[in-house]
DNA sequence: ATAATTTTTGCATACGTATGAAAGAGAGGG
DNA sequence: CCCTCTCTTTCATACGTATGCAAAAATTAT
């Protein structure tokens, strides 16, 4: 019921110093002597002391806040990721602070000035584009920005991605190699760096091989969008393959394909797709697919922004982890395969 | 490039007025004349000013950071409910300040102290429980706690879940009426109030129809646990029916009957879980569950909050939300069943 | 027009901590 | 024994905002 905060003066008379005495013991790096060390500390057990963070954050300048904008957690790649990033992050001492953007452009502006109103060490925007202007203001502030799963031309962000044009290449020469020719793609939001990239690579492998894409519909990253696209895309002339630019719209396409189209998968159509999210091992959909690298790119994120906070005005990096393929049992497998 | 923070001061110092009106006119019900409002506004503009959420924290004492922890996002139940979360808070002009927590309870201890150290204004614990020491020292800080998705005995503290035990014994009808009476069930993680309501709920049902288990695995909440418990169940003598204590450990139920050991769901055996998470209504599994109402549950958790926060001292409540049985086609449906 | 009342404003201080500068305490050397 | 040097400690102040109090201004009533 003792709803009074203790503070580090309360610590200090108990203990006989001053405050500023208590203070540096909490502040790795100050001097103090092993004699106060001990006083404090069990002053500061009895009256159960703990340093109010805020206060600190304010004359140090430094919140130990990270703001984490994020978009939509249906997908499971998002979940995962941010699992790990949260983890990591709090075990550098830091904490994530969570920002719900929906797809609006104007909403997310409105969202980062709330974060910068925390006065956040670093943000990490995950799947969602950042205005030129909002750019510049968080620099400005001195608030270093890594993009997370998307990258952005011209603004000089920082940005960690998997390598969606090199891997959407492999998925396209393991289609090619299994003797598909009717190839087609459903593409994700046309906003996203993911879903160009992956695109490019796609075509540009198929390109290589003198093919170009036999249709192409669009998913908008969304179940049920995919689901009308696959009916769409298989209405007349279907493909004998697809690549869907990501797994949660695989997942719809193969329920698709099976259940109301009759298909079956892989016999009569390859289905591969990228992300790897869990949900692809399970044995219902055993998808064929380019794996995200989640941890790397995590620890990516987490270097490149401690390297921003830490050594202040680096260069912004842009990152793209390799994409291996994972093969299972959604796409014909190529005689001979080896990965 | 320009990294000093703009504060009200400066603001002030343009708009030829003092510091406090200033900060009179970005504090809602405080008394300010148009004049003076239109004049900090445009100097503000002009400034790029927002007012420092942290400062005001200290001062006046509210954060408006809601500590959030939660113990792992691999079940699709807690994103959704995250996101829903995160986004109501939002709108009320509250932030979430994320944690994640291991199981051991130990770490969760830890968690909370580092939580209280950041002075939220309120805890949402999801999926996790309390000591009763953590407890009493929240409730000491002033700082109101509603377990989310977990009932805990004897602490007094507020919780909101579904509620377990009339969803369960509704599960329990369903099976029954089908005609089914070897039915087993796989329990999830022991220590969970969840788990252990739905069991009661579940066998208390059966009871009532001069029933029991016929058999009756651990799961643990972990998919590769229940594949496991699903071996072990269905070595010798396999029940007709499997009551799953959530989708998360069910869709890993139905793979290992399916494509491990050759059995038809439903025809060879009926399966049914609880929660309703997004991918039981994918027609891969198109799972028969309970439904957890995620909106309602956010929404209860929310409105605790807001009352403890805002009128002190109040009551602690334990909210359970009543949970509709969803039917698909995992499980025989009764003739002429009418939900 | 003056008094009574309400509204607006500025001043000063507080929130809990970190930190530069200065003062104090030892330690070691001559 | 005194001086110098180093390590601790305290003092004072700053961080950016909110708010009680009193003064000033504006409004209303008489």
């Amino acid at each position: 019921m003792n709803k009074e905060k203790v503070t580090s003066q309360q610590v200090a008379d108990l203990a006989g110093v001053s405050q500023s005495a208590v203070s540096r013991v909490y502040t790795p790096g100050a001097s103090a002597s092993k004699k106060t060390i001990d006083k404090v500390h069990t002053a500061a057990a009895e009256l159960n002391y703990r340093p109010n963070v805020l206060a600190r954050a304010m004359v140090s300048g430094k919140s130990r806040i990270i703001g984490l904008v994020v978009a939509y957690l249906e997908n499971q790649f998002y979940p995962a990721a941010i699992e790990k990033l949260s983890t990591q992050l709090q075990e550098k001492g830091y904490h994530v602070l969570m920002f719900m953007a929906s797809k609006t452009a104007g909403n997310i502006d409105a969202v980062v000035d709330e974060i910068l109103d925390y006065q956040v060490d670093g943000i990490i925007a995950a799947s969602v584009a950042l205005s030129s202007e909002l750019a510049a203001r968080c620099h400005s502030a001195g608030v270093p920005i890594v993009l997370f799963n998307r990258s952005q031309d011209g603004e000089g962000l920082s940005c960690v991605t998997s390598d969606n044009f090199a891997g959407s290449a492999k998925a396209a020469r393991f289609l090619l190699a299994g003797g598909h020719k009717k190839i087609g793609y459903i593409a994700g939001w046309e906003g996203a760096s993911t879903q160009r990239d992956r695109e490019f690579g796609f075509t540009a492998a198929l390109q290589q091989a003198g093919l170009s894409l036999h249709a192409r519909e669009l998913g908008h990253f969304s179940m049920e969008q995919a689901s009308k696209a696959t009916r769409r895309m298989f209405a007349n002339d279907p493909p004998d393959a697809v690549f869907v630019a990501n797994d949660h719209m695989a997942f719809a396409v193969m329920d698709t394909l099976r259940f109301e189209l009759g298909l079956r998968v892989p016999e009569d159509v390859s289905v591969i797709s990228y992300d790897d999210v869990p949900a692809a091992a399970w044995p219902a959909y055993n998808l064929t697919t380019v794996r995200q690298r989640v941890n790397q790119m995590v620890q990516e994120t987490v270097r490149i922004l401690m390297e921003q906070i830490h050594g202040d005005g680096l260069q912004s990096q842009q990152i793209a982890i390799g994409s291996p393929i994972i093969v299972r049992g959604s796409a014909r497998i190529p005689k001979g395969w080896i990965s």
